[in-house]
DNA sequence: TTGTGTTTTATTGCCTCC
DNA sequence: GGAGGCAATAAAACACAA
């Protein structure tokens, strides 16, 4: 194991500055850059194996101060270089100069590290050991980055994504409610129209409907003749269900409920296309009987109620 | 002072390249 | 096959709270 270099009376110092960074000698940076190729900055050797120690190693290097000459330097000087093998850690400047290098290029030449080495008075394979351990933790670091990043980009998706699912609910709801308010609309026609249906059916097929209107009403009422055949064809009309009136009046109430900005969309892929026409002829608002208003009856009704007052003459 | 966690230095084993 | 890089790991050095 060599060592010799170091002199005993500088040992104490050495293994001062081994102990920590606040022991460490301090030099500005830039003279180690304008060291060229002589050996200036030879902090102390941090290694107790040095083959090259006696080459390079002496008093007159910067990073070795004057040792004060004392009586347990020899002991020292024994402990450090007769002890096994120890890790000894480089001093603030060996890494700052390090750094600095590891700045320029992260990878090492074998020239550079030579290079490196002589004017650290460190070994090669010590430089080449920090710049590996250098380069992971560089690694290290750019991947606590990248997580970073990623994750910081994961966040805003995920309130995107949380302001989109917050909205489609917010429509689901929309048309849930718009739904319900379309089939009570339904409901409420198809029992008018039954009650309807009612009415006709218990009136005397052969009673004339003006009976129970006034005089007054009955000059109203249309003259033309009214036959039972008639409205029974009316009423056919009406209330089949295959029949294009009736689902007119289907697609009449859809209408309305798309004219209230409904987004219900009905299967027109079963509408034939007069179906289709009557559909787009019902954009206006209609009497639920429209066969009727095209036949005999007088002043369609304001409302189902009102039924008493339609009537056909005979 | 001591226990514990972190950082730094160094080793080992494997892989790739020339 | 040797040199060099990398990942995993050991172990010493260090920091710090109790």
């Amino acid at each position: 194991m060599a060592g010799g270099g170091a002199s005993g009376s500088n040992l104490s110092v050495l293994l001062q500055s081994q102990r920590g960074p606040c022991a460490a000698v301090s030099q500005p940076l830039d003279t180690f850059f304008l060291s060229g190729s002589s050996p200036s900055f030879l902090g102390p050797r941090t290694m107790v194996s040095f083959e090259d120690v006696n080459q390079v190693n002496g008093s007159t290097r910067p990073f070795f101060r004057s040792f004060d000459h004392d009586d347990n330097v020899e002991d020292e000087y024994d402990e450090y270089f007769h002890q096994p093998e120890k890790k000894r850690r480089l001093t603030v400047d060996q890494v700052q100069f390090l750094e600095k290098s590891f700045e320029v290029e992260n990878k090492l030449e074998p020239e550079r590290k030579i290079q490196l080495a002589k004017d650290l008075g460190l070994q090669p394979r010590q430089v080449a050991i920090w710049f590996q351990n250098r380069r992971a933790r560089w690694k290290t670091k750019q991947l606590e980055k990248d997580y970073d990043v990623l994750q910081s980009s994961f966040n805003t998706l995920k309130a995107d994504y949380e302001g989109l699912l917050k909205e489609n609910e917010k429509l689901k709801a929309e048309v849930d409610l718009l739904t319900d308010r379309l089939h009570v609309q339904e409901k409420e026609k198809s029992s008018s129209e039954l009650s309807v249906k009612d009415a006709l059916s218990q009136e005397p097929a052969t009673k004339p409907i003006c009976d129970s209107v006034s005089e007054g009403e009955v000059s109203k009422i249309s003259t033309v003749p009214c036959k039972q055949e008639d409205i029974s064809s009316a009423k056919s009309d009406i209330f089949d269900s295959d029949s294009p009136h009736y689902t007119d009046g289907v697609h009449s109430s859809l209408l309305e409920a798309a004219d209230s900005s409904y987004a219900f969309e009905p299967d027109q892929s079963d509408l034939s296309q007069d179906e289709e026409d009557n559909l787009s002829r019902n954009l206006l608002p209609t009497c639920i009987f429209p066969k009727l208003e095209e036949a005999d009856y007088t002043d369609p009704p304001a409302s189902f109620e009102d039924h008493a007052f339609w009537s056909w003459s005979y």
